[in-house]
DNA sequence: CGATTTTGACCGGCGC
DNA sequence: GCGCCGGTCAAAATCG
């Protein structure tokens, strides 16, 4: 049935990198496109997403690192983990990263994951292991916990990016005002349940939108082609060396600012795409600072935080968040 | 032959 | 209560 628009699912399988460089105009395009889930969300339904923070970046540096893509040992942890600090609500809290002040971190986003966290985190991890082992017999009182989730588009025409982790997909349905259909992934490793969703943006198809929901619960599995990396050395989630070296994808470093100023960073770094064009915490769980998790990698100096804003962003889009 | 994808059906939450 | 819609299941199909 919605066959037919696999099409462009098709044509991002074949890998054929099309990378293409975010238009200059890409930040109010990436807004107009979270938008969009935005108004959704107000209908009330399940797997919206609670748009935070959206940050956007355009980096022609960056994509052209992206072509040939660097052999950096490196490995990275896919979920911020809600910090038990955090309200969850949804309040808009603008986190912006910058690329100078990475240092609080994304660790934090994380994070929170060693020990503070563990409460909630585990007690989600265990809540979702029993809503499916109990299919069926699903607990009624219990409202059905949400993991952390966080979400970003990247332009595209790759729809499942490689992120360094080994997912499976489970499902794909048709998107409510939106001719393309959304893929519903699950990471393959037992016991961990991270799921993302994969949707096109109906008003730029060539906008990938990816929704991440959970944390992982084990090292990024390697992958023979080695890694990228993530844009600052401060990225580091965790102590790198852990795990199995995983390297494609980082989160973001989250910094509060007062004032919008900088509002591009360090996004989430695929193996086969282009960087994310914005990212946005979702289930208004913004990552707390300095928290780190095993197996996080440690940033590979990828690209360097100075002067990375100016790369990424074009001067226009700069001097525009300046005024604002 | 095991892993993954496809796809129709089912379930639960939410608004009316 | 009903219908809509997002999310998930699971059998069948496909892939490597």
């Amino acid at each position: 049935m919605e066959k037919k628009e696999d099409n462009s699912t098709e044509n991002a399988s074949l890998s054929d990198q099309n990378h293409q460089m975010i238009p200059s105009n890409s930040f109010f395009m990436a807004n107009s496109i979270f938008d969009m889930p935005c108004e959704v969300d107000q209908k009330g339904s399940l797997g919206l997403i609670d748009m935070l923070n959206v940050q956007d970046f355009t980096s022609p540096s960056i994509f052209d690192l992206l072509q040939t893509p660097p052999v950096i040992p490196l490995q990275s942890q896919l979920l911020p983990s809600p910090p038990s600090t955090v309200p969850e609500s949804s309040e808009v809290v603008n986190t912006p990263a910058s690329p100078n002040s990475s240092s609080m971190s994304s660790s934090s986003t994380e994070a929170a994951n060693d020990k503070q966290s563990k409460t909630v985190e585990e007690e989600e991890e265990i809540d979702q292991e029993k809503t499916k082992k109990q299919l069926k017999p699903k607990k009624k009182n219990q409202k059905r916990q949400r993991e952390p989730r966080f979400a970003f588009m990247t332009k595209s025409e790759i729809e499942h990016l490689d992120d360094g982790y080994r997912w499976r997909k489970y499902g794909q349905k048709a998107v409510k005002n939106s001719p393309f259909p959304r893929s519903y992934y699950r990471c393959t490793s037992t016991a961990c349940g991270v799921k993302k969703r994969v949707e096109r943006s109906f008003e730029d198809p060539s906008i990938v939108v990816t929704t991440y929901e959970g944390t992982h619960t084990h090292p990024c599995p390697i992958t023979p082609r080695g890694s990228f990396g993530i844009l600052s050395e401060n990225t580091s989630y965790g102590g790198g060396g852990g795990g199995g070296g995983c390297s494609s994808f980082t989160i973001p470093q989250v910094i509060h600012y007062q004032n919008q100023q900088h509002q591009i960073q360090q996004q989430p770094y695929f193996r086969n795409l282009a960087p994310p064009l914005s990212f946005t915490y979702a289930n208004s769980l913004v990552p707390p600072p300095h928290q780190e998790r095993p197996f996080y990698p440690s940033a590979a100096p990828l690209a360097r935080d100075h002067g990375l804003l100016e790369d990424m962003l074009p001067s226009r889009i700069l001097k525009e968040t300046k005024e604002e």
